[in-house]
DNA sequence: CTGCGCGATGTAATCGATTACATCAAGCGC
DNA sequence: GCGCTTGATGTAATCGATTACATCGCGCAG
């Protein structure tokens, strides 16, 4: 019932040339004269031929295909970044593998099967965790040059990383809430481990610090940027004797159910609470009061980081700058912020 | 510096063996007496040999690779069924490979190239838009026994197809409304092109109909499923005269920007206004009120079309039944539903 | 008219695995 | 002891492209 599909033998023979001539026609199309190009892209047309990856993969040791690994792929922070990534990719001829690097180890392990093995050319990581023992087993292979970090990097590997200017972001945040008056503020962390919560809970501390403002420990709330945990951040806050009247959330979503979950405590947001979100994930925007929050510009940090890794994947192999590239932020003043009660 | 990737012959040589065993010992362990066995894989780890998969698949003729079509990937309800297409295959040893299906006849031309040249074994298409010429092409190169719809399908495609049991969702959502004693109910169309859309507003009507509810024209209100349109809609239904006391949307992320808007607008929900969204998005719980909706189980989803397309890969070709599964949907009464105004 | 250069095209080696088939040794029944 | 089966392993063809190198023909300078 169905054809064998057309090699490119299949093609050279319709066309009256040789193999290589119809690759040429298909790489390199400069080097053919007019004619036997046409002959050869009729007899490409007229057999239905398309190129088998495997062999053009095999032959020219290229994968043509990028990994991208993300932390936590039912985050909705992270579905556009990939977006973007995608987009640049499929632009240039690449397919995107994603993998969910949920399980701990899983980034490393993944990495390096990926890379090593030839699935892919390169690797995006959203994901900072990755240890300097594979590290070095990969620059052993010479392979990391072609991984980027986005959004998240590593500390202890060096390695490009186009990520938000998060000391800027968390700086925006709580001079916000100090302007408008407030010096009791309280902070819920990303998980203790992600650079990003880390980053943003010190310049936090720092900020506090500069305005004169204490920080009682109470105040500093673990999380794990999820929904749930911002509403058992809630729950804590609720209970306080001493309570801050403002929150800076490390993530929108946690800034999302926090609010969510003081409203029904009864805790009016922002009268009786302010709150700042990170991110500005799209439904921000949409739930009532809207999120005051820090904005990342999320297309582009996929974009920079596709196209830096791009970049690698086609310049010459000395290349071996380790760019640091930073996406601006922004703060977005809506409605969950405004002076403390009683001023 | 770098040491050259050791090949299959690397490995013979260090084990004392031919390829052929090697090979052997990594596809089928069993068929080598143990001793060689045990030689070759210590080869193996002092080598760090890794089986190069361009090679493999090109003597195989398989990928080792799935794609899967995604209509929008910054759309938070995609993600999570994506997360567990990615856990069933990465258990299976099968990379993902993820595309956007933003652009039209993106869809068709994705799925033909990737297939064709031989990318992927499989495909999962989230994205129910593929032409009958396409799945005519397909299916004339024995390609399009490795297609799988996931939550939207095809109409004039006979493909698997694994999908919410729409028909039940949408009267999950009319009767509960009615139950509550609302005769006047508008309902927020996704897009016109899509099938589920159309599904779930065939579903309203002919329930408002049995009721023996009258549905105004205006009361139909032409969405897209973002939270965009549902602001949209929100501004569309205060204006109208004879306002409708609950409204069904076709999507939770419409919904929840229709009640923002209607909020902001000076409308109480659920005392004005009952609002029943569809999916039960993570965040529908995380907002005040919390949003009643009809949950989609987003993981099963995934995995179940993981598991038809793993299946129908592993199986012999002559397996050509085109089964459609149904995941069950549940209504989930929270808080933005409530009896009409005056009652 | 000769020879050289150059552009266009063909020939065949090559990428790195898998696997059909060949080979070999050991075990077994008679 | 012989022939046959069976299990373990080796030899070499093969998957389908790319590309280094060879070849060919043509135009042009000398």
């Amino acid at each position: 019932m169905q054809m064998p599909k057309p090699r490119i033998t299949d093609v050279a023979q319709v066309a009256g040339v040789s193999t290589a001539t119809v690759s040429r026609a298909l790489t390199q199309p400069d080097r053919l004269s007019e004619k036997t190009r046409q002959r050869v892209f009729d007899a490409i047309r007229a057999t239905g031929y398309r190129v088998n990856r495997a062999a053009r993969n095999l032959r020219t040791q290229r994968a043509g295909a990028v990994l991208v690994l993300v932390p936590n792929l039912g985050n909705p922070f992270f579905s556009l970044i990939l977006s973007s990534i995608n987009d640049v990719f499929a632009a240039n001829g690449y397919s995107v593998l994603v993998f969910d690097s949920q399980q701990p180890n899983a980034a490393d392990q993944v990495v390096s099967d990926y890379l090593f093995n030839g699935s892919v050319d390169g690797v995006i990581t959203l994901d900072g965790h990755m240890s300097p023992t594979m590290g070095e087993t990969l620059k052993n292979a010479d392979l990391l040059r072609n991984v980027v970090f986005c959004c998240e990097w590593s500390d202890t590997l060096l390695l490009p990383s186009i990520r938000s200017d998060n000391p800027l972001g968390a700086r925006l945040a709580v001079d916000h809430l100090v302007a408008l008056g407030h010096r009791k503020i309280a902070h819920v962390t990303g998980p203790s481990d992600n650079i990003l919560a880390r980053v943003r809970r010190s310049v936090f501390e720092e900020r506090c610090t500069h305005h004169g403002l204490g920080i009682a420990p109470d105040w500093i709330i673990p999380g794990d940027f999820t929904l749930s945990s911002g509403a058992r951040a809630a729950e804590r806050l609720i209970t306080l004797a001493d309570r801050p009247t403002a929150v800076f959330c490390a993530s929108d979503e946690i800034a999302l159910s926090l609010i969510s979950r003081a409203q029904q405590a009864g805790l009016r947001v922002p009268e009786d609470l302010s709150v700042v979100g990170f991110d500005d994930i799209e439904i921000a925007g949409h739930v009532q009061p809207a999120l005051t929050t820090i904005r990342q510009d999320r297309a582009l940090l996929g974009r920079m980081a596709a196209e830096e890794l791009l970049g690698r994947l086609q310049s010459d192999p000395s290349h071996h700058a380790v760019p640091i590239s930073f996406a601006p932020v922004e703060l977005i003043t809506r409605n969950t912020t405004a002076p403390p009660p009683g001023r």
